[in-house]
DNA sequence: GTGTTATTGATAGTATTACTATTGCTTTTG
DNA sequence: CAAAAGCAATAGTAATACTATCAATAACAC
């Protein structure tokens, strides 16, 4: 199975890019090296006059693909909550019950790469840690609602939804399933973010199994079982 | 109670500012409006000159006062949670029921204006909506751990600690109270953003009292009652 | 094998941003 | 009245975020 989701191919919005970066070596080259430089650098001090010299190119050749690097932020998020999808649909495939379901949809959010460490030769590890560190910066702006209707932000609704689906299943009564998944899936990534930088908001030490544990108990006892 | 709090002189770490804003009157001025251009432009399209040019003075000027956009967003954040750590404290002060407590508590991170329009010449709106949107950019960067070294997030992580306390009267074998308060702090804020921006991803329209008793709830069935 | 197209490289240039430095005027304070 | 503090004015730099044009090459079509 690891085999069959490392050969898919992810097709994302194209309004996300000018040219399609998975149609030529270069545009594959731009997307897993900046996946390392925005790890490496930060999104703020990352830009594409850097990436253009660790690739041995030209910044209008990088500009051929990507408008700015707010795109291609948002085209990295887009691609991880893509793969987060199938991911979970995969795994979650031949188990019915609705709480296994969820412990394991809450452990893939969590620990994202157990077995993937790279994808499409994109390094896992960094994306999952841009995710943490740079994914908020992708919608926290004044151009929100417009890229919201350009469909920039569908990859990040489908996953959320899919979890919903299983809430549903376990309590269809329960009115606050959508602000119930969002809190979740971003509260465990501000988790492992105050683990790593700022223990004194969280208990976590590490991005430990604990984490999605806390979040599972959070959920099923506000459930009606 | 109000006229106490609104006369309220708020004192923050000395790190964060090159010189104290609240000793002269342009350095009132850059505070008090460059809360309302970072709540009509965005931060990332906030400048200092453009804040210069709008308040008659110059760009050097207001390089006295902040080193950089940077600071005067961790100036903004600190003083608001600053400013809501006293509130909450003024607003609980006589009452004794932990349950009530927290309650009131969650509500004032909800709606936190409600009364206080303006204090010291801050409009509180504008100040809420840069919580909303900006204010998880204050430490999502690289330099964390060293900002946090120099106490820049004291006043958010006070703010919490004292919810924790709360959480603590009700259930002390909680293990995961600092957890649940940074999540639930982080996750109404979100709500918020949500509901007026990307509705898909939540329950709520405006935001209106169901989103802190949502939280409550939450927190309550997790603890032991 | 010639013509066409796609892809990239090379070069150059602009407007804006994010600062820093210095000087001198004005207001406050001791 | 002198000293200090506060602010304006001016000038400048390095970096950023682009845009435009044209040449070179490789791939592919006929």
């Amino acid at each position: 199975m690891n085999h069959l989701l490392q050969n898919l191919h992810i097709q994302l919005n194209e309004k996300i890019y000018l040219k399609n970066p998975s149609s030529s070596d270069l545009g594959n080259r731009i997307v897993s090296e900046s996946v390392l430089m925005i790890d490496e650098l930060g999104l703020e001090q990352f830009n594409f006059k850097k990436l253009a010299t660790r690739l041995n190119t030209t910044e209008s050749s990088i500009y051929r693909y990507f408008d700015n690097k707010h795109k291609l932020l948002i085209y990295h998020v887009s691609w991880f909550w893509t793969w987060m999808e199938y991911r979970l649909v995969f795994s979650t495939a031949n188990v019915q019950d609705p709480y296994e379901k969820l412990r394991l949809a809450l452990e893939n959010v969590a620990s994202p790469i157990e077995g993937f460490e790279t994808v499409a030769g994109i390094n896992m590890h960094a994306l999952e840690r841009i995710i943490v560190n740079e994914s908020s910066k992708a919608f926290l702006t004044k151009e929100v609602e417009q890229e919201n209707k350009d469909g920039f932000f569908r990859a990040y609704k489908a996953f959320c939804h899919r979890i919903e689906g299983i809430i549903k299943q376990i309590d269809p009564t329960y009115p606050y399933a959508n602000a119930l998944v969002s809190t979740t899936v971003d509260g465990i990534q501000m988790q492992k973010f105050y683990a790593e930088h700022l223990p004194a908001l969280t208990d976590f030490t590490h991005i430990e199994e604990k984490i999605p544990q806390m979040f599972y108990r959070l959920i099923i006892q506000s459930l009606a079982s």
